[in-house]
DNA sequence: TATAGTCAGATTGTATACAAAAATCGTAGA
DNA sequence: TCTACGATTTTTGTATACAATCTGACTATA
């Protein structure tokens, strides 16, 4: 989804529902009347409409034929779905980057890993989890298939709001670097499938440690 | 898309459209004129709006802010790259299939293979191609991934008429099936990294088929 | 008391009207 | 003849009005 400038309120509409969800202002299973939301934005319903429908083939809201559109529910059976869906995903990118990354693309993702090295022995999470995303993003985007590389973005944006503790569990950090490790060492040299085991392997225990996690946080 | 019986024009409308586009009446590139379409289908610009931007969601048609919608120009690299990443998502869902399927569905697989077997030596590319989707189709629903069969099956549908003749070529049925063969043999024994292997192989062939065929169609 | 039916209020679906931007066409000038 | 500018026309974006459906409560009846 080519987010260029636009400036019609339908596309801003989009992104501010889209954000008052993922932020959590919008509560799961919360009902979206068009009405209060024309009102919060001082816009009329007609935006508001499109926007929601907008948003709604991201999956974040649903729209139920004449009963209105809600935030979508999400269950433990949906959210582990997702992950899962998610780590095929990133598995699939890593495959395509390892046959398909420029020398210079391979470079900058190790500069990268090396990088976050130090992240790691200085135990900083939120450093570390920046660069997660610069991580993610480069595989993606060295996977050189724009269609594959929307689907994984979106899916992680999706899950962003399940995984914002991700790296507080002790120990977290070293674990994934090692892992990102096997990643990269499996792109640079060019073997699909190993970066796709490797990958793999890794989006599987990001998904244990959330559910480590999850008993906290009801859905 | 849980399609229900959704009565509202705008649903009716988006699968109209989306069926122009992808019978070839929308050829590729062409304007899609909101009051045209309007006029058309005897309704206001309303619902047609709301159409238009539910079918751009899936890639049929383009929408450029303030420039209106046109159907989605595919070239030939634009192709290639959903060929690619159909190719992903399909091997993806087998892996999955081949460690969560049930024992009832890995049979209604394997007897479903059987009788393609006979659509092979009786050389019926119609039937053959027709079950075709239902093995397909099987292999997404075993995943038990709603998210990710949903990708795959939208993602063959928009590159069903660019498949039409697949089964056409000569040598290609035999071919098809033995692949096929793989996947199954793989999934019935559990094995997940083979089932990968083997669809990713199956639909790399289907591909390099296609691009055989596609010095005739311009996009 | 429980249940079914009906009616009022609220909410979505659709149509139309108006505003703003873009595309088109013609004309003037070099 | 070609280019550049400007007005007209067309098309999209947004607001509002109206129609259809759903929700929920109240009442009547078993």
């Amino acid at each position: 989804m080519a987010t260029r400038t636009d400036k019609t309120l339908t596309e801003q509409l989009a992104i501010n529902i889209a954000d008052a969800v993922l932020s959590g202002e919008f509560v799961s299973g919360q009902r979206l009347d068009e009405q209060m939301l024309a009102q919060r934005f001082n816009v009329s319903r007609t935006p508001v409409r499109e926007a929601l429908r907008h948003v709604a083939s991201s999956g974040l809201v649903e729209i139920r034929p004449r009963r209105g559109a809600a935030v979508a529910s999400i269950d433990k059976n949906d959210l582990e779905m997702l992950f899962v869906a998610m780590g095929e995903l990133e598995a699939a990118c890593a495959r395509l980057a390892a046959l398909s990354m420029t020398p210079i693309e391979r470079r900058r993702l190790n500069a990268l890993h090396e990088k976050m090295a130090d992240y790691v022995t200085g135990d900083l999470p939120e450093a570390f989890a920046e660069s997660n995303l610069d991580f993610h993003a480069q595989i993606y985007a060295g996977a050189h298939n724009r269609a594959l590389a929307e689907m994984t973005a979106g899916l992680r944006r999706r899950l962003a709001p399940y995984r914002r503790a991700q790296f507080r569990t002790p120990g977290r950090l070293p674990h994934s670097h090692a892992e990102h490790g096997a990643v990269v060492a499996a792109i640079l040299a060019g073997h699909a499938a190993e970066a796709h085991a490797a990958m793999l392997h890794h989006m599987t225990l990001v998904e244990s440690a959330f559910e480590e996690f999850s008993s906290a946080s009801a859905a």
